[in-house]
DNA sequence: TAAATAAAAGACAAAAAGGTCTTTTAATAT
DNA sequence: ATATTAAAAGACCTTTTTGTCTTTTATTTA
């Protein structure tokens, strides 16, 4: 569905966003290491998303990325499309140029339904709702923050 | 969504199916420049679907593909696995090698939705059902072929 | 049986995606 | 100030995708 470096990206930031959350700025080696990237491939991507505000860094010893605390809640969909494009979020399914309701492929509304289900996910979902799954998924699964009733 | 050379086949395999009921067989060059596709792609990718037995084939004059009458009704997923393999039915929003239910990543069930749907659609759809979509659009469209009531 | 037609086969090549590495710049701690 | 740490920049490389072209093989018609 997404593209490698979209799929980095997004490993990645939820990563960032959870180590924030503890008060601790991941570096590039420790991002790669744990959402199982290869180093430079992720040191590029960091660099392009910093570039383009989506996180901030700093160098030098104790540095990394860190995501503003500012700029709350970034849906998916800023994202992937700050990446890849938008292709996937308006294309035709049978790839045709001038597909639309007055001269329709033959899977247009078939595939229109989905595509709008695709957008809704990433414009609904953020980076900070999906670490904040996260965190819930591992406070249900792991008796160490659960209070006996 | 789908790559190139996946398209192309899908839109040229309607195609051919919509000759095919008008008792027609249609060739590379006629094929590739109705579903404007490069020629001689389009020649390799039905060369491959003809050994693969999606279509069938004819030399010389008077030749070139149609589909056997007697495997009717080809579901979209068989084409698209053949080409370009199932990555997209089986595959984790996230990337993630082993994301499973007890392994979950942060996507998980909502990605998993939206997977279902998209094969629900595939294994639904038929390259058959597509080309009869295109008839009943056309005749709901033109004068022609409706009687006047 | 020769000429014409059309697919089959396979080599070749450009572009995009995916990945690696070295050098430079900035920050921090000693 | 200097050594250390870590990101920024950018060159370079590999693989996959997408596309092109030439030669060969099979079929049909005249």
């Amino acid at each position: 569905m997404f593209k490698k470096d979209t799929e980095y990206a997004l490993r990645g930031m939820v990563y960032i966003q959870l180590q924030n959350l503890k008060e601790r700025r991941p570096g590039v080696a420790e991002i790669a290491h744990e959402i199982e990237a290869p180093y430079f491939f992720t040191a590029k991507i960091f660099q392009r998303l910093a570039k383009q505000g989506f996180v901030k860094s700093m160098k030098g010893k104790g540095g990394g990325f860190f995501i503003d605390p500012e700029k709350n809640d970034l849906p998916l969909k800023e994202l992937i499309i700050a990446i890849e494009g938008e292709e996937l979020f308006v294309g035709c399914g049978f790839g045709l140029k001038n597909c639309d309701e007055n001269n329709p492929c033959p899977l247009h509304h078939q595939y229109g339904m989905i595509r709008d289900q695709i957008n809704q996910l990433v414009a609904g979902e953020t980076i900070q709702s999906l670490a904040q799954n996260t965190l819930n998924k591992t406070l249900a699964f792991s008796r160490e923050n659960v209070e006996e009733r």
